[in-house]
DNA sequence: ATAATAGTGTCTCTCAGACACTATGAG
DNA sequence: CTCATAGTGTCTGAGAGACACTATTAT
């Protein structure tokens, strides 16, 4: 089979983000208003075309920078930077009514960011709870209790343009299982935090409690896990805190187990 | 961003296909001999384009019955029927030195197959087993030690065309980790199989010896997992063996652990 | 008989889960 | 003081790993 170039119908390559971060307690991801038809109005994932002379992870960081202003570290400066990896592919004809568009999502896990929407090109992106996107009962009332039902009524899901729930869902998944078995969670915390910081994640992402002191021994006790940094904190409250910064463990075994499964 | 096919650069999308199978007590991958230049009379992996109106799914399994006959169970037709499952997207601009080739990669588990290359339009498709193409000591003398050191000699890789060496690695760990967690290590066995049969596919897989009897405890005592279907058989020699078929359980709880992790 | 694999039972050690208890801050 | 969170110790039950032992075929 030669490579005419009149062989392949035209195709559109694109990344498409799903952007995650928690913040007071919940999960939630990064979704940008659309300005235009299809969908006009409502809300998607932030993405756009690959270039001519980039990759696709190299693509999907631009796309990154450009709405959030967030860098990612390709395996370069530590300290936070974002975690970047390929989510999946997505390229059913008729995802795109205007043509055959190819998506590769990618998954980004960011620490809270104090600025919520850096204005890129895209209109009016916020963070939303992935509980309001999705309509998943898991993903709602994962604080401790103090604000648990304060969110919108059951079933009042805002959904996405395209197949972008059903991106972010996946998306949501693949960091759910990969904080099971990898230090990954730290990508959700500033560069030093507390062992009841790193919980609060956990919980937040799996919409679970968990039990302080279980957790603790567990973290500290796998090596390589957290590296003890020196200093303490009380912006939690209660008794000051160690810090850590993730060690270079990236693999956790025996993994951390999700609970009622 | 309006849609002008004028904004976005050629892309030709395709679906290359990781195709394993456990052939004598060795992983092996399927490959094809490139007919034409580049890497003229290298091996390769399976795959082709993506037509207009048919989705990525669609493109791998009508490419994989291209090559092979095989059928792949979209939550379908049971039995005999292979895995199938996008596993990653390789975009790098020079992939190709022709043009700008976009891949979706699929991952396919199949059983042995009694005829090794129904010829489809490649030609000459064999099964290689994966640790000579990838020069990877765990894929290499997983057998029990008859014919340990019987392949080539160590180092002795034969490297595949473009990226595939890399698609090809990121399937066989995909494969090796996926089958700790869940029943796919059944996609490798015959609709009805014995325990020592799918113990010697995790051997094989995972290139590491298992204990039978703490393995045989483990998979029938899972509930789920595997389903008695009354029949026995002596096609291992020995004492005669339960028959069993894959149960429902897809999800592995707790999970089968790789030994020396 | 031997050789092969199938399958059961038993022991030990590790670890997850539950929870009592102490430590140290803010108000 | 109370209330919050941090951190340690202890018990228990589930399960992985090691391995003795029996069962059933082929040769």
């Amino acid at each position: 089979m030669p490579y005419d170039p009149s062989d392949f119908p035209p195709f559109a390559v694109t990344v498409d983000l799903v952007v995650l971060t928690v913040r007071r307690h919940a999960l939630c991801a990064l979704t940008v208003r659309r300005g235009e038809e299809p969908h006009q109005g409502q809300w998607a994932l932030p993405g756009g075309f690959v270039r001519t002379d980039e990759d696709l992870a190299s693509a999907a960081a631009r796309e990154l920078a450009e709405e959030t202003g967030l860098r990612t570290h390709e395996s370069g400066n530590r300290h936070s930077a974002a975690h970047l990896e390929q989510l999946a592919t997505y390229g059913d004809p008729g995802r795109d009514p205007r043509m055959r568009v190819v998506s590769v999502a990618h998954l980004v896990l960011a620490p809270d960011l104090p600025t919520p929407t850096p204005g890129g090109d895209a209109g009016g992106a916020q963070w939303t709870p992935v509980g309001d996107l999705l309509g998943d009962e898991v993903s709602r009332g994962a604080g401790t209790g103090t604000e648990a039902g304060a969110t919108a009524g059951i079933g009042a899901a805002t959904p996405l343009a395209f197949d972008h729930g059903r991106i972010l869902a996946d998306g949501v998944e693949r960091a759910r299982s990969k904080i099971e078995y990898s230090s990954l969670a730290a990508a959700f915390c500033p560069p030093e935090f507390t062992v009841g910081e790193l919980r609060r994640v956990y919980e937040a992402v799996w919409g679970v409690v968990l039990d302080p002191r279980n957790f603790h021994r567990k973290v500290t006790g796998t090596p390589g896990f957290l590296v003890p940094v020196g200093g303490t904190t009380t912006r939690q409250g209660g008794r000051p805190a160690q810090l850590f910064r993730a060690g270079g463990a990236t693999v956790l075994n025996p993994p951390m187990l999700r609970p009622e499964v």
